[in-house]
This record gives C-alpha cells, sequence and structure tokens, in this order.
DNA sequence: TCCAGAGATGAATCCACCC
DNA sequence: GGGGTGGATTCATCTCTGG
C-alpha cells in the first residue's frame, strides 16, 4: 500500500479510494461557525485559511454527509471511524452519523478535556472538545489499552475473587486452607472516554502555524485503539498533518487529502521529518497525580526539577545535567501574592541555607521591588522559557563566586 | 413563594405553574435506554424503579418536547434550563432544544466525569454524562464561578465564589461554613465546561437507594452557577430530589414532580433532613490519598510498579509485561528496621497467599540472617538496579517450579 | 435468535477492630 | 477510648452461558 497525499476535495479524491481498503478514517472537517475563518500564521504569512461558512445547517450538513457516505465506503468491515467537531454542530453530524452507520455501531463519545486560559466571559469556559466514535460493524478491531487504577482504589483487593452467597450477597473467595484466592492476568483499568491532554502548546516545536492543529499525542492514541502497524489510515480533511505523521511515527500506512493545496506542501515537508514534542508533561503524566497542582507540575516538568510533596513553601528542585541540586523552587500559585510566596519560600528554607533559591512568578502583579533580592539569594523569574534556556546561565551568574557549590 | 412537590406526570404539573416565575429548570428525564431502571433500598423496604421504553427515538423525542415546551413557558427571561442526558440519545434532544431555546441560546454542553466500575468491555469505558445548559434569552443569569481545582487539589475551592458588584468591583461570597480562606490575589481559572465530580458512591450515606441518584454536589453547583438566595429552582423529573434538597440547602425555593408516588414519599421525607455527606473524596482530594513520599514513589516508578495508596505492609504490586503481577512490594521507610518492614509486610499478606513477596532494603544494617527467606517466599533486595535488570528472572528463577504462576 | 441469570469488576464508602 | 487502618460491602455496567 502506497501513501498518499493529495490537493483537493475530499469528495472527489475520496472516489478514488477502493471500497473496504482501510482500516480508520478520521475525520476533523470544517467546523459550523457561521463566519469565514481567516486565521494568520505567526509569520502573518496568512496562507492557511479556509472557509467554514454555510446558509445554513442543511447545507453544512448535506456537505458533511456526502463526504461521510465516502468514508464509509472505503472503510474495512472491521474498520472504524473517528468524527471530531466543535459544540455548535456536533449535535446534527451524530444524527447524520446514526443515519449512516446506525445506532447500534456508535461506540463512544470520547471528550477531549484541555485547560485553557481565557478572559472570563459570560458562561462556562469551554475547555472540551468531542470525537465521536463509531465503527463500521460488530466485528470492528479495538486494541485494549489500560490506565492506571485510581488511587483510592485498593488494590490488595483487586486481587481477591469474589463469589456471590445464596443470598446474592458478594463475598471474598475463600480457599480450602483459608486463605483468598488470588486473580491474575490483571492490567489496569480500561481507557475511560474522557481524555486529558493539554492542548498545544502555543510554542511548542511540534506546532507547524495551521489552526485546528490537533496534539500528536491525541491522535496517537486514537490510532493505536483501532488499528495495528501496517494498517491504513485515511484523514479527508487532513490540515496540518496530524493524523498522517501520527500515523507515519506509528508504522501506519497513510492516506491525507486537503482543499488547500498550500497545506498539502506542508504536510509533504512536515512529514519528510516529523518532529515529536518530547513533552515532559505528557512524558510524566501518569504521575502527575502525585503533585498539588497540574498546572504546577507542569512548569515544574518545563523546568526538569524534581518535584517535592508536601510542602507549602517548596515545590521542586532544579535539576543541572541530570544532577539534583539543593536549589529549591516555589511556583506562585494564583490565589498568592508574590510576597507571600517568598514568605513560604523562605520559611520552608530556614533551616536549609541554600546558597540560592528560585521563584516562579505566575502573576502579573509588580511589586518585586518589595524585596532586597541581593540579600537572600532568590532568583525572581517572570518568564520560565528564558529561564528555562539560560538555566545554567542565570544560576551561575546569580551564584557568582560560589559557582562550585551549584556545579560540584 | 410556596415549595411545590407533587405526584404526577409534569406535562400536566407543569401547566399550573405560573408563565416566567422560575429562575432555573433542570431535567434529568427518563434516558432513552430502553429498559426498566429498578432499585431497592438499602434496608429492602421498598422499591423505587421507572421505565424508560419508548417504541421510537422519535415516541422519545415527541414526549420530551412537549415537557420542554411547558417548560421554557415558565422560565423567567433570566432564567436557564440544565438537561441531563445519557449519550443514547443527547443529540436527538439537543435538536429539541436548539429549535425551542434557539441556537443562540446554547451556553455550554456541561459534562460530567467520574470514575467508577470497569470490566474488560470492547470499546472505551464510558465514564461521563452530558449536561445542556441553555439560556431562555441573552439576558439570563450567571454567576461566575472561579476554580482553583486540579485533580489533586482540594475540591473545596471550587465553591469559592467571587462575584462583581453593581460597580463592576469583585468581591468574594464566603462560603457558609466559613472554613474556606479569602484568596489574596488575583482571579483564579473561571469554572470550565468539563467537572470532576465522583460519581455517588455504593456505600455513601447520601444514598437514598433512587436509581440514577445524583450527587447533592453536582446540583449545587449548577444551582449555584445561574441562579441567587430566593430564586425558584423546578425540576419536573425530580426522582429521590436531589435537585430539591440542594436547592433548600442553599436557601433557594423548589418546585418537584415525579411521575411516581413512591418517589414523591421519598422526596418529602428526605427534605426534612437533608443529609450532605461529607465525601472524603470531595473534603480533601485526591491528594489526601496518596500517602507515599516522593523517595518511595520513585523507586516504585523505578520498578514499573503498581502503587499501592492504602496499606501500610503493601506499597505496591510487580508490574511485568504490562501486567500486575500479585507480588507485593514493601520498602523499607527510613526510620523502619528490616524487620519492622518485613513484619508490616508479612501481616499485609497473611490472608493473600502471595507465592512470593518482594522487600526492598534502603538502609545499610545487615540483619538479613534474622530471616529464613526460602521458607515464606520474601525476595529482599539491596541493589533496586541489579533487580530491575533481572526482575523477570529473578522472580522466575525464585519461584522455580511455580513458574506458571507468574507466566501464566 | 433472544432472553435470563450469573460472573466479573473498580470505586469509594462504612465500620469493626486494634493499638 | 478514639484515631487510624484495612477489610467488607454495594452498585452499575458489560460479558458470557445455557436453555
Amino acid at each position: 500500500m502506497n501513501n498518499i497525499i493529495k490537493a483537493g476535495d475530499c469528495k472527489e479524491s475520496l472516489r478514488e479510494i477502493s471500497s473496504s481498503s482501510v482500516d480508520l478514517v478520521y475525520l476533523d472537517p470544517p467546523f459550523f461557525t457561521q463566519r469565514t475563518q481567516s486565521l494568520k500564521t505567526r509569520d502573518n504569512s496568512g496562507e492557511y485559511s479556509f472557509c467554514d461558512s454555510w446558509d445554513s445547517i442543511q447545507d453544512y450538513c448535506i456537505y458533511i454527509k456526502e463526504r461521510l457516505f465516502e468514508c464509509k465506503r472505503v472503510l474495512k468491515e472491521t474498520g472504524s471511524i473517528f468524527l471530531h467537531c466543535d459544540k455548535t454542530a456536533s449535535h446534527y453530524i451524530r444524527v447524520l452519523l446514526d443515519e449512516l452507520f446506525g445506532m447500534d455501531n456508535f461506540q463512544s463519545e470520547i471528550i477531549w478535556h484541555y485547560r485553557r486560559w481565557s478572559n472570563a466571559k459570560k458562561g462556562l469556559l469551554n475547555s472540551h472538545q468531542t470525537i465521536f466514535f463509531y465503527s463500521k460493524s460488530k466485528e470492528f478491531k479495538f486494541n485494549h489499552i489500560f490506565d492506571d487504577y485510581s488511587p483510592t482504589t485498593n488494590i490488595d483487593q483487586i486481587f481477591q475473587k469474589r463469589v456471590r452467597d445464596t443470598h446474592g450477597k458478594t463475598t471474598y473467595k475463600v480457599a480450602e486452607n483459608g486463605d483468598y484466592e488470588l486473580m491474575t492476568g490483571k492490567r489496569g483499568v480500561p481507557l475511560s472516554d474522557v481524555w486529558y491532554i493539554p492542548y498545544l502548546n502555543p510554542k511548542a516545536r511540534e506546532r507547524v502555524g495551521y489552526p485546528t492543529q490537533k496534539p500528536l499525542i491525541l491522535l496517537e492514541q486514537l490510532i493505536k485503539l483501532v488499528t495495528d502497524e501496517g494498517d491504513v489510515v485515511l484523514d479527508p480533511f487532513c490540515g496540518s498533518g496530524t493524523t498522517l505523521v501520527a500515523a507515519k511515527i506509528l508504522g501506519r500506512n497513510y492516506i491525507g487529502f486537503d482543499i488547500s493545496e498550500d497545506a498539502i506542501q506542508l504536510v509533504k515537508k512536515r512529514l519528510e521529518n516529523p518532529v515529536r514534542t518530547e513533552s515532559n508533561l505528557l512524558k510524566n503524566g501518569e504521575q502527575a497525580y502525585i503533585n498539588q497542582d497540574v498546572d504546577i507540575f507542569r512548569i515544574l516538568c518545563e523546568l526538569d526539577a524534581v518535584p517535592v510533596q508536601r510542602n507549602k513553601g517548596i515545590d521542586g528542585f532544579l535539576k543541572i545535567d541530570d544532577e539534583v541540586k539543593p536549589v529549591p523552587i516555589k511556583i506562585q500559585r494564583k490565589d498568592e501574592s508574590v510576597e507571600v510566596a517568598k514568605n513560604l519560600l523562605e520559611r520552608a528554607s530556614s533551616k536549609n541555607k541554600f546558597l540560592c533559591k528560585i521563584l516562579i512568578k505566575t502573576n502579573e502583579n509588580h511589586d518585586i521591588s518589595l524585596f532586597d533580592l541581593s540579600e537572600d539569594n532568590t532568583i525572581i523569574v517572570e518568564q520560565v522559557e528564558d529561564f528555562i534556556a539560560h538555566k545554567q546561565d542565570v544560576v551561575r551568574e546569580y551564584l557568582g563566586e560560589r559557582e562550585g557549590y551549584l556545579y560540584g
């Protein structure tokens, strides 16, 4: 099977794909936002824009349905389709999916949940998107993915076999010798339909400047779920090509269409050298739960710091060249003034005379002048990214002649 | 305004409510699950059940639409409606809401996310429900709630409420119990539309034996969002009356209908003495369950072990090839002798005849000879790195002829 | 082919018991 | 006796088996 990347309306392009030849279709069709998107790239080249303007929701539905019909045709009997859509029209699209694939083949409504900053508007902060998961038939391919048990679960009890007594009451199964009978084959909890995956960081290297670009890890998870190596993944609205990149990384074949010639050029370039941001947050995400706060944990990850639990004044210790340095880090909480944060750091550090401390500012209030920084050896960091880039230099410079302390 | 609780079809009962008199309608209509829901009370004194079966989705929609129409009529211009539904028919219901309230008055799709049971199911584990939030007009009442919650933060902070007064100045709304401290700094994160609220636990005292009973805290949050004290909350399918209890606790007036006379009796009794369980998980957050310090956790991570949180004698279970094995691991604490650590492990394992146990030594005292290791199947690990490298071999070798136990 | 009933299973509580 | 520990329990799903 050859990989295909082609510009043009997918309605036409899909017709060239043979029936029952694709294992997974992922669609991220233009949203029904009733306005023309003219999003500019960061360098203002403005090339990657598209129009998602329809006269009515009915027109929109017809547009989508025509393309979904072809998608279904090219899917194998064991294949699945993921449709990514926004809140505005998701219900209409799902009605279409019900009609085309059948209500019985609805598998999941996947919620992609992320955190996002925004000015408080009237109403709740929108922080999720929906992905509908339909299979072509009951015999769809599905790979089980397991998650960690909840910290509240009594894992030692999970191994104990259970039986129902004559009254229907569940009790633990006891072996002849009086011990509990144990179970094997435990792999954790099956993956939930709510996925917390951080929104693509605006500064991530992964970003190629295309609007609505999705995190690679989201696509990887979807692909892993219903395909194996060598299978075929198709994205009729491939945009910047994240789906295809994920497919390539995972050893799947890929087919991508997009109406924009510019997008196709971008995809081809991107596929030559697929960049996968090694996000510490995502890599360590499973451990995030031991930290008090995901945001704090993320900053610690970015700093490559060692997290500290259960200490109000110290969130972590600085790591340089894989060595943990006796440099405590405190990250200002949203509800803390810089002063309060600094006091907590001071108090926590009072017994250990650290030669250097770091306070990460996260709020905007400019009251630094309250402190005599040079006296208590606290570096107040305003730009985390800058600090990371020059972490070693900043710390060395600040300590001056005590350099040996940090680097010894 | 008098509170009303009445048995009967809400289609009729709603007609007796005057137009534009209600601030919030919350509906949790029967789901389109095509089966009968029933649950016995804990003391087996009664059984509450209802039937959600319709001949077709169209019939179901008509049923819902007739009632929604009345709901809209009784709502004030500043009022809002929350419709709670499950995945099976949510899209059809939202189409109805669009028609009745207008797409422009769609405010949010609230995702109630929880963790619950699991079973090896083909497909993803369903672990959310959807609540649609529509307003009657653009001038809907909305109280901004700010959120400092993250999975491991004290969940109580969700309810730290701030409002703007008429001069646009932000003031804090103090919680009733006074436990919450005032924030000193900037505003929090505006409340997201994804809410993690634990499912009502089977053992919770809050349970009254009614199927589909919702957590009180979920309803409280909804009510706080769009009403003030003295406002009127209406639930046309009130079931066990959680909505009304929440309204009463928060000082709102309430109107509740339910087809079942039993349910109405239950509600009346429940309202006399509203029980608000102090869920440990909700009160303290997940963090409270995580009692391992960083060092212990790091060793568990290195071992690729599954952490166990509520057991003094067992810190984790061994994982080999992604399968959690019934091989408990105990890591010696700094203030523990090997002997003490081993006794804790023994005691915790006494009823479960694990064929192999692992004790990680972290201190230097060489008192291993105290134990007859071969007898109780405990591997005492002195070098974690070595053990990790040969984890599989060591365990297999140790078990000898019982190999099938670990690898079967 | 379809339905009933039994089995499996995780979350998170309650509560007996033990120092 | 009381604070903490950990064992027991319940419910809601899905799967499987037998008739």
